[in-house]
DNA sequence: CAAACGATTTTCT
DNA sequence: GAAAATCGTTTGG
């Protein structure tokens, strides 16, 4: 059920960001199990993309893990508050990597709305990357771990999204990247309440 | 060693 | 719909 290490080995990490929509992804940290499927995604295409961290080379502590091999988690602070999850995907050398924006919640929806001081289930308990991240309880530390691991994976539970469902659209918040923030390298569920708000379609 | 800047969310008007 | 909050990372002196 766990998606295989060659599924981020991968070299087309565009392909990859489309692949990982209706996947699970599943956080079990102090036993409590949470999981959501995965409605939305952005590609991070390495060192050619002005919008990626790793553009033009750049190679920082904070970056390194996106150098490795892939199918291990690259999680940073946004703002200074945000911990935003990512998939590093393609061989060791190329820092690709695959930005999680949305998941719609399956299990664990409890210990989700105790992580986010919420009552109720609304669509803002994890759409957008950083409100995510905190609901599956997500943070920088586990930048660089596996995602062959018992704590942080995803699986593959059958769901299907049809090809017509898939909506691809320009990044959200890269306007720095000049030219580069035209790739049409952002991925959501149609129709999907937990796709972030970001910006039109 | 100091300064600027976000792959955002929340809250208030 | 607009603006503030907030701090680690990166970059320049």
């Amino acid at each position: 059920m766990k998606l295989p290490e060659s599924f981020y080995v991968a070299d087309d990490v565009v392909a990859i960001a489309r692949a990982l929509l209706g996947k699970v992804l599943v956080t079990a940290f102090n036993g409590e199990l949470t999981s959501a499927m995965i409605v939305e995604t952005e590609a991070y295409a390495g060192v050619t993309d002005r919008a990626s961290h790793a553009f033009g080379g750049r190679d920082t502590p904070r970056t390194r893990v996106m150098y490795r091999q892939g199918g291990i988690a690259y999680v940073y602070l946004c703002y200074g508050i945000h911990h935003l999850f990512n998939v590093v995907t393609n061989i060791e050398g190329f820092p690709y990597a695959v930005l999680v924006r949305g998941v719609e919640p399956l299990d664990g929806i409890d210990v989700m709305l105790h992580r986010r001081n919420k009552e109720k289930l609304t669509n803002t308990l994890t759409a957008g990357p950083g409100a995510l991240s905190e609901a599956l309880g997500i943070k920088t530390m586990h930048t660089g771990i596996s995602l062959q691991s018992e704590q942080l994976y995803i699986e593959d539970r059958g769901f299907k999204i049809a090809k017509a469902d898939i909506v691809a659209s320009t990044r959200v918040g890269v306007a720095y990247a000049r030219e580069d923030a035209l790739r049409p390298y952002r991925f959501c569920v149609r129709d999907n309440p937990y796709v972030s708000k970001g910006k039109g379609l």
